[in-house]
DNA sequence: GGGAATATTCCC
DNA sequence: GGGAATATTCCC
């Protein structure tokens, strides 16, 4: 039974400045679970000179990947990472996160974000539902009519506190967009600060030159 | 892998009349293991003579349930019923349907709807938040506090165009923060270009040299 | 594909 | 204890 944390112990506080969220967790097990089989068809290679099959693989150009063989995907690899072995969870999930079937034939899928060689960008990847500042999406349907002369004193009051939810919704993402500028600005200073070394070294080798 | 349906074949369709709801899954398998529990342990009395210690068991009266050994507990029982073996999931469940702790020593919960020989009963336990027709659970508290008596029709109003109003406002400044966000990773890109050139300027001098 | 209920985890 | 995010299941 998988049991590790769902993510790091370090980076975790909400509270923290400048930290890079980590990607969730679904995101990185599944690009775990390609780098295994990467590997494990790797190792075969060299032991046994031929390539062998693959339950699943990066495609070709390292933009989407294919489970070849959906059986022995849900029954060998699943329970390895989550808590399930059923395919349809599996895609149940690529759908939440916005991943997109590209082959009629095939399980194959995509993400722009979800890439070979570039873990750094699942981070960048959210779930589709839920923005923040949504509304409750059982309540969106009134809220169109709820301000006509015609709304009752209930379905002003109704307004108001899913106003007032938004509102403190929208501070929170406030806040965490501000971190993220927080971060990017060190980021940037760190940036400038290595640059201006090679600067330096670079036109002192320009004038020696002279 | 605990791979049974959360509910029965029958007794399906939300749409069809008369039908029994079936409990939640978490309730019947709770229910399952105090019944396997008891099972074993009177096996045990028959084959050792002795009644033996128990994992779990209901108290005397049979309006409750103790955890005798939440290692063991969690260790063994868990994952056969449950995706984990993680006693505070289970606490959290207890907490979601209602239970109380009714005891400061022990692990000891009760719950109107739980006793032994009334699995009937299970059905008529539900879930504590998110009633279908009703607001959501944070909203609770600060609806009765607004809709006291003192606050007037249009007072109510009032500070329902000022949370509008407020509302728009953090929208265009989460607009503004999303841009300078988009900016700094342009930046960000551009500083690493320019990196990358006079690293490699660099080196090829330390080369050089050598 | 995706809405929605339930389960599991994480955090206060 | 419980709010809230994520995961898993069930159903349309």
């Amino acid at each position: 039974m998988a049991r590790e944390r769902r993510r790091p112990i370090v980076g975790q506080s909400s509270s923290s400045s400048s930290r890079i969220k980590s990607p969730a967790p679904f995101l990185s097990k599944t690009y775990d679970l390609l780098e295994e089989e990467e590997e494990r068809g790797r190792r075969e290679a060299i032991e046994r000179g031929s390539w062998g099959q693959r339950v699943v693989s990066w495609t070709a150009d390292g933009t989407g990947f294919v489970v070849w063989s959906p059986a022995e995907f849900s029954e060998l690899m699943l329970p390895r990472y989550f808590k399930h072995n059923n395919f349809s969870s599996f895609i149940r999930q690529l759908n939440t996160y916005g991943f997109k079937k590209t082959a009629s034939k095939r399980w194959e899928f995509q993400h722009e974000k979800f890439q070979k060689g570039c873990r750094h960008l699942l981070s960048e990847i959210h779930r589709k539902k839920c923005e923040p500042s949504a509304f409750p999406q059982y309540l969106k349907a009134s809220e169109e009519s709820n301000n006509s002369p015609s709304s009752t004193v209930e379905e002003n009051n109704t307004t108001r506190l899913l106003l007032m939810q938004e509102n403190k919704n929208l501070k929170k993402e406030r806040m965490e967009l501000q971190m993220q500028i927080a971060h990017f600005k060190t980021l940037e200073l760190k940036l400038m600060e290595c640059l201006s070394f090679y600067w330096d070294d670079h036109h002192n080798k320009v004038r020696r030159l002279c």
